[in-house]
DNA sequence: GTTATTTGGTTTATAAAATAAACAAGTCTA
DNA sequence: TAGACTTGTTTATTTTATAAACCAAATAAC
């Protein structure tokens, strides 16, 4: 049995617990990703943006009682990167 | 559901898939992990001094058919590592 | 028998990534 | 209107991942 390459946009931990979480809720902002993940701001936006990049998340940046609000949701192509991951990693947990 | 900090020496393809085969064969040597990772000898030799840095494996090396021969094998530490990383990860997965 | 070539690795160099710290732009409140 | 808070982004720095280069010894070729 080979080992499957490990998609790199989700081998990383902040990355892979917002697109997990996102499977989960369909839609989050900012607030809730940072609650959820305990990263940090500038860690969180660089990570979003990543994702972003890379076609697995859409954002959309509105205003909220007067703050801005950045609201994201996983796209189609994230939730088979994410299914694909999950398959892929599989490989090396089940010795 | 919080997420678990996942080790960032397993947290890496090519060590996680050397410490699966380890805990699978018990031990093997550098060309048996070259095959069965599809790594080059450079980055194996590179990780596998980090997994033996951690003490998650131990490295005992001899001379085989007038070769220097390599041979690994995890320790109970890696072990243990291995099962918490794949309970911590698990908590990503399941959504 | 001395010049390749292969084996079994290690070390070095570099590009990419992860993350914290600093910054920014606007809002609220006293 | 000064100061503190909100909601992020950008910059800077330390790690990491990895390939490329190197090396020593063994074997093969000539």
């Amino acid at each position: 049995m080979a080992f499957a390459p490990l998609d790199p946009i989700l081998h990383n931990q902040l990355r892979l617990a917002v697109v997990s979480l996102l499977v989960g809720v369909e839609r989050a902002d900012f607030n809730y990703l940072l609650e959820h993940t305990g990263a940090t701001r500038g860690n969180l936006s660089t990570q979003l943006t990543r994702l972003k990049e890379a076609g697995y998340i859409s954002v959309k940046k509105s205003f909220k009682d007067n703050y801005p609000n950045t609201s994201c949701a996983l796209t189609a192509k994230g939730l088979k990167a994410f299914e694909t991951y999950v398959g892929a990693i599989k490989g090396y947990l089940d010795t």
